[in-house]
DNA sequence: GTCATGCTTGAGCAATAAATCAGTTAATGA
DNA sequence: TCATTAACTGATTTATTGCTCAAGCATGAC
């Protein structure tokens, strides 16, 4: 126990007895200033003392405080640029239910916005879920753009079209991706990649002004094994090789670090920056996630996150 | 529990975000503004109505000085196990504001507690103010067991329930007392007495590890009587044959002794045990009360006390 | 459909609080 | 004892907040 000196001791009293004045019985500084007769400043400043003390708790009662709360520990743990926190379903916690309001609710801020903007998308049920979410809006003037092919390598398209569906219930200009998720060859997504129309997309989208993703998990209810784009045998060895996630067909490590393997060179996918100064939000929770949430957080692939409260704890209790 | 409409739900989750923002994370109203997409006022708005629906709590914890020195003149001139002073507002001596939020400061240590504890629990507006200040607990394993009724004889309910919203906020077990304050006859109170749920619930508030009461004075302003508890002709009565005060109905003179009254024989509340050797609070600060909390605390029908900074130099004053 | 009612919104202004600055005092050490 | 420094004070300026009011909007009755 640090001794405090007596001065020390009687400032502080006098400081919590201010701040109790002002944040218990309500009072202004002045008329605290007038009661223990000191000028306003040195009430005023009694009461930032108390403040910076620690002396008065401040606390809210509210299930979202939590959430804040989670948020802002993640966010700068992760070094985020923002970070979003939903309460869970108690019963459910890797349920997605919230994370889709949330995120149409963050896709709708950009949209609002006043100067044009262009929004990249990836896949999955999450950002579909979003799309779902969103209110009809009227932007022309706004880009949407997708990161990635939908279609499997026989050309069946899969069902979570983001882009399309969102440019429709915004009315904004879209720029799909008429690609497969995974060409057959190293050669065929580089004679993709260099047809002019795709090498224009892919460029507008990297500069995108706001990026979304999901995030993929690699067990064996992955997205991408679940899709069909990849087999059982190739899921084995992205594992053996210690892959943990994938966000936009991209697969990484529990770092985040892409891996060198057959997959991530053959994926057709915009390439995703580390590090990026433009927000890249990745939204997803679910217990079955949360090394590939890690790993994408740790890689700075993405700079913002979007999960909720369960996904944040464990977050938290594992870093 | 009441539902609220999905609406009603969406606005106090916004509150609470902007009060989190404001209070929590220190942002101004304007950053608020901006982060959440609104107008300054209405981030204004959704900060107050943080504040008024009581989603904001603040405790100050600090021992001042003379808060401590009074509590321990008090706690050894009336032999008392705990004493506890807050500030008073110069302004306003008489007010409870503080009462509130040290008592819940109390009850939270007992429930915070790893065994099981019972907490038998008065009425009135100090505790009323007290439950309200509550952190949300989860206490499934404590009890919370009513000292007396609340409704008055017409059947009519007393508006300050304190058992119930205490239950509900900490998720405890809890036995309110289906009885009247004052039933009509002697006869009738025994009859009331010899029910088995009644007897039961009695028993228990007996045995409480830890009882917290409020202390009525007996003027015209007296609780008792605005409750429409005793008529004015009952007042006029008990005071003439020296009653200063009540506890849980009980009332005594001016060294606490209970008087040989009409009031005390039809009075249905648990009776109060002098000099019990369980933690017995009693809560109550201002002028009109001074006379009323020396008498509880003469007689030993309290052992400890929760009080302000004028109260408790008054108390000191007199005796 | 039209009108009245009440609630919400944003603008402007007054009140309040915070930050800055310069002068003063108190403390320390040579 | 005096110079130096640090801390504190109150004045002034600037930022933030709270309040009032009128306009806008939705709701529901007629």
């Amino acid at each position: 126990m640090v001794k405090l000196s007596n001065a020390e001791n009687r400032r502080l009293d006098d400081a919590a007895r201010a701040g109790w004045m002002y944040y218990v019985a309500g009072n202004t500084q002045d008329e605290i200033a007038k009661k223990l007769g000191v000028s306003r400043q040195s009430a005023q400043r009694m009461v930032a003392l108390s403040v910076s003390e620690k002396l008065v708790k401040v606390r809210l009662d509210h299930p979202i405080a939590k959430c804040m709360d989670l948020a802002d520990k993640i966010a700068s743990r992760f070094g985020l640029q923002s970070c979003e926190v939903v309460p869970s379903d108690p019963s459910d916690p890797s349920s997605t239910v919230g994370l889709a309001q949330a995120g149409a609710n963050e896709i709708e801020r950009h949209l609002k916005s006043e100067q044009p903007k262009t929004l990249a998308m990836g896949t999955g049920r999450v950002l579909r879920a979003c799309v779902d979410e969103l209110a009809p809006l009227n932007c022309p003037d706004h880009k949407v753009v997708a990161l990635l092919g939908n279609m499997a390598s026989d050309g069946s398209a899969s069902p979570y079209d983001v882009v399309v569906r969102m440019a429709e219930r915004v009315n904004a200009k879209h720029y799909p991706m008429p690609l497969p998720v995974l060409p057959e060859t190293v050669k065929a997504k580089n004679q993709l990649h260099a047809m002019p129309h795709i090498a224009q997309n892919m460029q507008l989208a990297q500069q995108a002004d706001v990026t979304f993703v999901g995030v993929g998990n690699l067990g064996a209810n992955s997205p991408l094994h679940l899709d069909g784009f990849v087999t059982p045998k190739e899921l084995d060895e992205l594992q053996a090789g210690g892959a943990v996630g994938e966000m936009i067909s991209w697969v990484f490590d529990k770092n985040g670090k892409l891996l060198d393997c057959a997959i991530n060179e053959r994926v057709a996918s915009t390439p995703l920056i580390v590090g990026s100064d433009k927000l890249v939000f990745a939204l997803a929770a679910g217990e079955e996630k949360v090394y590939s949430i890690l790993g994408a957080l740790r890689s700075k692939l993405v700079n913002s996150l979007i999960t909720n409260e369960y996904t944040a704890e464990r977050l938290l209790s594992i870093d």
